[in-house]
DNA sequence: CATAGTACATTGCTATACGAGGTATGTGGC
DNA sequence: GCCACATACCTCGTATAGCAATGTACTATG
C-alpha cells in the first residue's frame, strides 16, 4: 500500500511555502465542496484535487471533517454502497451554510488585499501608468 | 504598549479560522513589502496593515525575516538613525525578487482555484450563466 | 537618573497539516 | 474457502508555524 505522494517533505525544498500557503483554507474548500449537495471522505479528496488543484492526504481531511462536524457545520450519514463498502456522506447544515459564506467573503477581502500587494510583482509595468496605454504587458 | 489582539484562542471562536487562512502568505507578503525598496521590520508591520489588511505581530515577523535571510531571499544592513535608535532594514536580493515572482504566479494560481471553488457560493444567482462555460459537472 | 518611546529579538504555547500505518468490508482468481 | 487487492474510514506522531508575552538596547526629555 504506497503512499508515496512524493511529499520531498525534508527541509531543503523550496516549496515548501507553497505547502503552508494552502493552511487554513482546507477547512473552507471541503465546506465549499459539499455546496452542492452530500459527498464521502474520499470523494471530497478528488473534487477538491480536479476543481481547484488543492491535494490533501486522507490523514488530513478526516480531521478536518470531524472537527467541523463537532463545530456544527455539517452533518455525516452512513449509506450502503451496493458494490464495496459503506461510505460515510457529509453535508451542509444551514449553519454551515451561513458559515460558509461568511467565509467566501473574508477569503475575497483577503485575496484582493494580496492582489494590491502583489500587483506590482505580477506587472512590471506599473508605476508610470495610471490607467491603461502599456497594457500589452506579458500575461 | 498593550498587544491585546483578542486571543479567545479556544475551540468556540468562529474565526480561528481566518486566523489560520493568512500562514504560508505570510512570507510571501513580507518580500512583497520590499519589492519598491528597504523598509525595516516595523516597518514592515505598518506596511502590510496599511496596503493589506494583513495584521502581524512582531513575534511573527521576525523569525520570517530570518527565514528569508537564511535563504538568501533578502539582506539587511543596520543603518544609524539620527534620531532614535539603530535600524535594521531588509533588500530583497536579486534571487529575493526571482522567488517572489514565482511565489506571486503560484498564488494567482491557487487563489484562481479557489475563487472557482466559491464562485457559486459568493454568486446564488448560479445558472444565469454570464461568462459561459466552466460550469462543467465535477469530473 | 527616571520615564517614555522606538526597535529588534527570543521564548513558550498551541494548533495544524500530513505521512505512515491500521481496521473493516467487499470482489475476483484459483 | 482462501488470498490478494481495492476501497473507505480512522488515528498517532512529528515537524512547523504563528504569535502573545517578555526581554534587551538605545535615545531623548525633563
Amino acid at each position: 500500500m504506497v503512499r508515496l505522494r512524493t511529499r520531498s517533505s525534508n527541509s531543503d525544498t523550496p516549496d515548501r511555502w507553497e505547502a503552508q500557503l494552502r493552511k487554513g483554507a482546507l477547512e473552507m474548500a471541503a465546506l465549499a465542496s459539499l455546496w452542492h449537495g452530500r459527498l464521502y471522505g474520499l470523494e471530497i479528496i478528488r473534487f477538491l484535487e480536479g476543481e481547484s488543484q488543492l491535494i490533501l492526504a486522507e490523514g488530513t481531511i478526516y480531521p478536518i471533517l470531524n472537527r467541523l462536524r463537532a463545530e456544527g457545520l455539517l452533518t455525516s450519514e452512513w449509506v450502503e454502497a451496493e458494490a464495496g463498502h459503506p461510505r460515510k456522506y457529509y453535508s451542509l447544515t444551514e449553519s454551515g451554510r451561513l458559515r460558509l459564506m461568511k467565509m467566501a467573503e473574508a477569503w475575497a477581502t483577503f485575496a484582493a488585499g494580496l492582489s494590491r500587494l502583489l500587483t506590482p510583482v505580477l506587472n512590471p509595468a506599473v508605476g508610470t501608468v495610471t490607467t491603461q496605454e502599456k497594457q500589452e504587458v506579458f500575461l
